[in-house]
DNA sequence: CTTTTTGTATTATTTATTATAATACAAAAT
DNA sequence: ATTTTGTATTATAATAAATAATACAAAAAG
């Protein structure tokens, strides 16, 4: 589970910790239970700020994918989550829909990749 | 074709508005040939300035979804477009599966959801 | 032909967000 | 007792977003 972070991506670097744990987390690499490197040697790992690892953590805290105790570090949770996607999410994946249509995607071709992201397990891409 | 901003978003107005365009022509509401409100009518009408809007315009029209002619206004491009998502999109749209997952969704719950989003075309939601 | 309207462009300023920096604290492991 | 941990605070710098005030050329309207 190492970071790729692009340093000139519009996407503000504690989001992209935070997705690529989320990503990381769904698609297997991570179990729950495993250890999360702590919020320093990130840091000094990836030549950024604490603060920054510190922010990504404390979403994924908060959205339930990391139990955080003071010392002993961070973890991924475990606890299955429930409910869905909230509207926010509906409605980037709307946006998401409405871009594949219009770059000429037809709807096998998404439901498709949408198959081959959800299903992923391990292996690379 | 009335569009909905959250001033209190954390999408910026210019991409909120850029959105609900390219979804009102992937769903049907705006059609191939239909006329924009201007530049400066939508800003008054939002209620927000000119350079806002006209940034929104200069990114859909360099994605090729509307044309802008100096004069005659800006109008919905109707030339189909190629190649399907690039792959920002296609990232964008794999953390969106795995949030899904993570969310308690079902693979069939998530087509389902795709399918109703990429088929809708004028009813509305 | 004159006036108005259009998208586009420029420059400056304000505001909000992001990242860094320097510390500090309490709890737990060593 | 010392070190390591997540967490918290405060300050500052850097970047992005939005507003504001104009201006221009092209085309439509009169």
């Amino acid at each position: 589970m190492l970071l790729q972070l692009d340093f000139s991506s519009e996407i503000p670097i504690y989001l992209q910790i935070r997705n690529q744990i989320v990503i990381g987390i769904a698609e297997g690499q991570l179990k729950p239970g495993d250890k999360l490197p702590t919020i320093r040697a990130l840091a000094q790992e990836a030549g950024i700020n604490m603060m920054t690892v510190n922010k990504a953590y404390a979403l994924l805290k908060q959205e339930g994918h990391i139990i955080a105790d003071r010392r002993s570090g961070a973890a991924v949770s475990g606890i299955p989550l429930e409910g869905g996607l909230d509207e926010k999410e509906k409605e980037a994946l709307r946006l998401l829909v409405s871009q594949a249509k219009l770059s000429g995607m037809k709807l096998n071709e998404l439901l498709e990749l949408c198959t081959a992201y959800y299903e992923n397990e391990e292996e690379e891409r």
